[in-house]
DNA sequence: ATGTCTGCTGTAAACGTTTACAGGAGTTCT
DNA sequence: AGAACTCCTGTAAACGTTTACAGCAGACAT
């Protein structure tokens, strides 16, 4: 058994008040009895028991983090990002992981209701805009990472998911590509359709056509990414200049399917993806880079500051930036052409 | 604020006490008010405080999980593991990542003596003997990963290095390669020593000379791998036949290297990790599958079995299994030699 | 009618803190 | 010398639960 604040009255003589006010450096106590006290807390190894501070101080020192099972290669940097923030205010992360969408809710819920934390940061969760606007109610500090909510008080954190994917389809336009084949996420995720939405006004802009077929719906995986390639080309359907992935899980799989099919990215495809992860980097994939680690930051200290009364910024846009690599090198189109 | 107990009371007529039956659904309670408190619990969202019932309890439903800073791709599939079974168990996850080896000690020592869970799992941290034989002495279960510590009670889970890198090791003589250098991991980490040992022995066995120069000391990170591998090719030393990265960081490190040498794997020189992450499926590296999930559910059930007071099995090895992919093909060494 | 037992409910103490309030010892002022 | 401070320390209540124990009502046996 750990040593109590009693424990440490006995070994001093001194009352639990004066004791806790030691712990607590208050400046009511001399500084012959802070030593004394001092030693004995050092000598029995005491640290306040934590369920009984928090329950009498209403503080539990904890963020509560909610992840989706989804993994976009994603997670672990955010993670960190928020560890970081966390472990400067010495708070400690609570971390979940929703098992399913039907689960979602109701571990949130549940979490807050036990005050299990202090606040919370929900990750790019499919959650109901309702069940959002019902966690205002509570009086838990909620960041969202991903998903600001319209018209709600809700603190978020995102990117510019619309900048990035501008910038990108500028790019593979700038370097030569015409046609293209945009395999996108889930409709129901914010990023995915924030970046679809500036594929389409970029296209637009260059007076490119955009096709209904040449935008596949995706699901953020690379299983995905793998599954419509390998029928797109199963079908013995011709191939596009470039197909340009919402995400990298999904050019990942997209780049595996066209690599057993022995196509060569970028001399007969080029591909592109969102996100940044270190595959992309290995694949030599031309990519947006996305803040990982610092939207980890960011939603940790949004959600560190809100418990303080300092309300920041409500909606936090960290910006992107465009990662060109080789798999979107400018080829020859006639070349490419005659080769296929 | 949260309904309390006090509330539900107040709207029953009914004790605390009563209430509280109801909530732990004792069998002294008549069917008759339990259906009238669970309807008010119901219909005032009551959950339990959860500061307040660990107080009482001396259990906070919580495994602290404490990962170190460096991550080998290892961390979130191991992490995933531990949710899924501890939430089976309708346990929490505290998890922690030390910032710097110095860090590791006071961190623990202190999540342990606040209390902040019921057991810890402890995953490849670079603890001294001395402090983790202390740890025994803490009335808190303890479950390292991939760290057994001989002669002492504590319970691990861990793979079979030795059988992985021996397999390795094998698989790339019999592919015919002759001329190694073993790039191994941080001296002091249990893994790093164990595939080493693997190493040495199947090549004595092979009788196969290891000149100390054929083995470098890395850390088991990509940037790792790379420094020495580039540090190597700028020095114009020759290439081995094949280089055996203790992990699979380490090999994409090497990897990448080579590939900014233009030098081909396997072409020029054959190339093989250990871990089987994401990225060495997609780089076609040939290693050693480590069921990180796996070990994630396992050291779960532990430290829930420890609670429980049932001692299950003491060391835990997991098995591991080699995968062949294409970075070791086998390659004629003379055409090879002729071309460098 | 009294005693014993069973079955349910309430009272109150406890878990380990923090903190408002009270109180005691010095010091300074009148 | 007493009053009015200032400093420090102690007493006790509170945070929201759980649970040992007490208590009460009714059933049954004597």
């Amino acid at each position: 058994m750990s040593a109590t604040i009693k424990d440490i009255c006995r070994a001093t003589g001194f009352s639990t008040a004066t004791v806790s006010r030691v712990l607590n450096n208050s400046p009511l106590v001399t500084e012959e009895t802070k030593k004394r006290v001092q030693q004995a807390l050092d000598r029995l190894g005491y640290q306040p028991h934590h369920a009984a501070r928090s329950l009498k101080l209403n503080r539990t020192g904890m963020i509560a983090v909610v992840f989706p099972e989804l993994d976009n290669g994603f997670f672990t940097d955010v993670l960190r990002g928020i560890d970081e923030m966390a472990s400067e205010f010495g708070t400690h992360l609570l971390t979940a992981f929703t098992h399913g969408p039907l689960d979602e809710e109701e571990l949130i819920a549940r979490m807050v209701r036990e005050r299990r934390a202090d606040s919370i940061i929900l990750m790019n969760l499919t959650l109901k805009d309702a069940f959002l606007n019902q966690i205002q109610q509570w009086d838990m500090p909620v960041v969202l990472i991903d998903r600001p909510l319209k018209k709600s008080g809700l603190v978020s954190v995102g990117i510019d998911n619309r900048g990035g994917a501008a910038a990108m389809t500028q790019h593979l336009i700038d370097a030569g590509h015409r046609d293209f084949i945009f395999i996108g996420g889930p409709r129901d995720t914010f990023d995915a359709q924030e970046r679809l939405l500036a594929f389409r006004k970029v296209m637009k802009l260059n007076r490119l056509p955009v096709p209904a077929s040449a935008i596949w719906s995706g699901d953020f995986t690379e299983a995905g990414g793998y599954r419509l390639m390998s029928a797109h080309l199963a079908a013995n359907r011709p191939l596009p200049d470039v197909i340009f992935a919402a995400n990298d899980a999904l050019a990942v799989g997209a780049h595996r399917a066209l690599r057993e099919h022995g196509i060569k990215v970028p001399e007969q495809v080029a591909l592109a993806g969102f996100d940044d992860t270190d595959l992309a980097r290995h694949l030599d994939l031309t990519t947006v880079h996305v803040p990982m680690r610092m939207i980890g930051r960011e939603a940790a200290r949004q959600a560190l500051e809100l418990l303080e009364g300092r309300s920041s910024q409500k909606h936090m846009i960290l910006p992107t930036r465009l990662v060109v690599r080789r798999s979107s090198a400018r080829i020859d189109r006639k070349t490419r052409k005659t080769k296929l």
